[in-house]
DNA sequence: CTTAGTCCGACCACATTGATCGGAGATCAT
DNA sequence: ATGATCTCCGATCAATGTGGTCGGACTAAG
């Protein structure tokens, strides 16, 4: 089914919602705190806290501590890419197990055969579409409309 | 992480297999059986079994029975694409809950932002990288296909 | 008819994910 | 300075899904 993880869409919403925030035309520059966030998305309140930490260890967010504290973002929203966002959570994009280590070592099954290659070749076209899309384009560009018209965007089929 | 289940991963090794013995030069046409492709690639057998069940039972392999039985593949390696596979195991390729579902009944987080969109576009882009590969591909036989990324970017990584 | 082989269903254990709880440290308001 | 929030961060628990296994029924060759 090649999911992600509902943490990465988590930080995926969040992100987009300090974004637009944080760029939008009512408030710009406000800090936005784990609780506002989860309160607009129905989101579990620690699970959304624990994943803004690791956003934040990972250096694309700003925690700032106490009261009237919250979260920014640490560079401009074109700066964040998709994959940077995912791996943020995830970890790195692995499309199956033996794509970073040794094979041979762990991979009995795949010292015989060759698979592996072409499957690094599509996981590498994955890893350039998810980090050729940023936190801006998903905003569409223009701050925050939420309209979901299917004639605004030209999606290739 | 994006991984594929191991069943896939399983699939295809089998599938290649089958489809270098059936097309190769030593013994064009020949039937494969279950045990001959656990043994070479060390995959569990009764796991393989079912893999094989279910590829065969959604029209990629034809089984036959009985001693001297085995598995062919349906059709030409070149109309069975990489995308074929993994669906036909692991189910329609879903990157986050809500993609076949109606948004608002089963994901109360998703009604209220705009990631939806966006994610729906990655996945379908996803979906042709997979669907533009098939097994004849992944043997070696042609280069593979290049990648067109979604329509906005311009990020310096 | 016997036998070797495949087909097919149900079944179990482990790992990962999703989600929760409790406490410590830091900052602002009074 | 003190209290009250709020973030930070660790450990913990439950559930879903995956990887893997077992046993029986059916089929065709010898």
């Amino acid at each position: 089914m090649l999911k992600i993880s509902k943490k990465a869409d988590y930080a995926l919403m969040a992100l987009q919602h300090i974004a637009s925030v944080q760029f939008g035309d009512v408030t710009p520059g406000r800090v936005v705190n784990t609780k506002e966030i989860a309160e607009e998305y129905n989101i579990p309140l620690e699970l959304l806290a624990k994943v803004l930490q690791v956003l934040s260890k990972n250096g694309l967010i700003e925690s700032h501590n106490g009261p009237k504290g919250g979260y920014l973002l640490a560079r401009s929203a074109r700066q964040i890419t998709i994959a940077q966002i995912i791996e943020s959570i995830e970890g790195p994009l692995a499309i199956t197990d033996c794509s970073h280590e040794k094979a041979g070592e762990f991979c009995m099954q795949l010292e015989h055969c060759n698979i592996r290659t072409p499957l690094l070749k599509i996981q590498d076209s994955i890893y350039q579409l998810l980090n050729n899309m940023t936190l801006g384009d998903m905003m569409g560009g223009t701050p925050l409309i939420t309209i979901q018209s299917p004639s605004a965007q030209g999606v290739e089929r």
